[in-house]
DNA sequence: CCAATTTGACCTGG
DNA sequence: CCAGGTCAAATTGG
């Protein structure tokens, strides 16, 4: 009897919005379940896991209304087939830009670059303020087909001795690997780094192992043959996470220093590294 | 021919 | 407003 509700696109935009929200404190709160034991912590998981379908689902389902509305925002740009040597400027892309959003983030520092087993895919390249080298920016070759969050940031950050800085953010949910022997690809970090930094943690990791940062600990023959300045593929962290599990990282990365500092949260920092590195998790996503 | 890279415009948080 | 992060058309390479 009541008159039927009825939403405009403002109000749709502000669900979405909330639904957007609660997807990514869904999402938080997955992160932290990592850092807990796996046997309390795999219902708990799974259920997250579904939380953060059912917000995606919903927020789809809603974004298609949107669109679907024909008086809604989403105007159609008028396409008359003429030859648009601009249509990017046109283009609306309100509302698609996705910056990332609060996840961890862990950095290692390596005087060259090596192959990870991981497929990365190359989207952008700024020139930093006051940095002499661009910053390169990848995201997982996978994020399309199996929606792969990760996603890193490389950078030269010092060029006489030369040295690279990768930032990574988000795990990886692809199982995707380069086609490599786990030991053949340690085998190859240690060789071509002598001197790796990790460090871990959501602030600024600077300040942590900065006395680590001189170059008693990088300290790496250059005779680098200095011939791939643009291919920036990044490190291991699934067969580094089973060397550190199985300890024998000692072993087969002697020389590397890893330097790892906790978030600002209260996650321990080696159950961290265990649930970090070690699983590629497998949040089953469609029934 | 398809997929990855390049590159400049676009978008957003601080 | 600006610096940095992202998008996507054009280009390149296998």
């Amino acid at each position: 009897m009541a008159s039927p509700p009825r939403f405009v696109a403002t109000d749709l935009k502000r669900v979405i919005g909330e639904l957007k929200s609660g997807r990514e404190i869904a999402d938080q709160l997955r992160l932290m379940l990592r850092g807990h034991d796996a046997i309390t912590a795999l219902p708990a998981r799974g259920l997250v896991g579904k939380v953060l379908d059912s917000f995606t689902r919903s927020i789809s389902i809603l974004s298609g209304e949107v669109s679907q509305t024909p008086a809604s925002e989403g105007l159609k740009f008028d396409d008359s087939g003429e030859i648009c040597k601009r249509p990017s400027a046109q283009k609306d892309r309100r509302g698609r830009y996705k910056r990332r959003k609060t996840s961890e983030t862990w950095i290692k520092e390596s005087s060259t670059l090596f192959e990870d087993g991981h497929a990365w895919r190359k989207y952008g390249q700024k020139v930093i303020l006051n940095a002499k080298h661009p910053r390169n920016y990848f995201r997982c070759t996978h994020k399309f087909d199996q929606g792969c969050q990760a996603s890193k940031q490389v950078q030269m950050t010092r060029d006489d001795p030369p040295l690279y800085r990768t930032t990574y953010h988000g795990q990886h949910s692809c199982k995707n690997l380069i086609n490599s022997s786990s030991s053949r690809i340690i085998d190859a970090a240690t060789q071509d780094n002598s001197s790796v930094i990790w460090s871990f943690g959501t602030s600024q990791p600077e300040g942590h192992y900065r006395a680590g940062d001189g170059d008693s600990v990088i300290d790496v023959p250059a005779e680098n043959k200095g011939e791939d300045k643009s291919v920036i593929l990044s490190p291991i962290y699934n067969q580094l996470g089973a060397a550190f599990s199985s300890g024998s990282v000692g072993d087969v990365l002697s020389s590397d220093v890893y330097s790892c500092t906790t978030s600002t949260h209260n996650m321990g920092m080696e159950i961290d590294l265990d649930s970090v590195f070690g699983d590629c998790l497998e949040f089953e996503s469609l029934p």
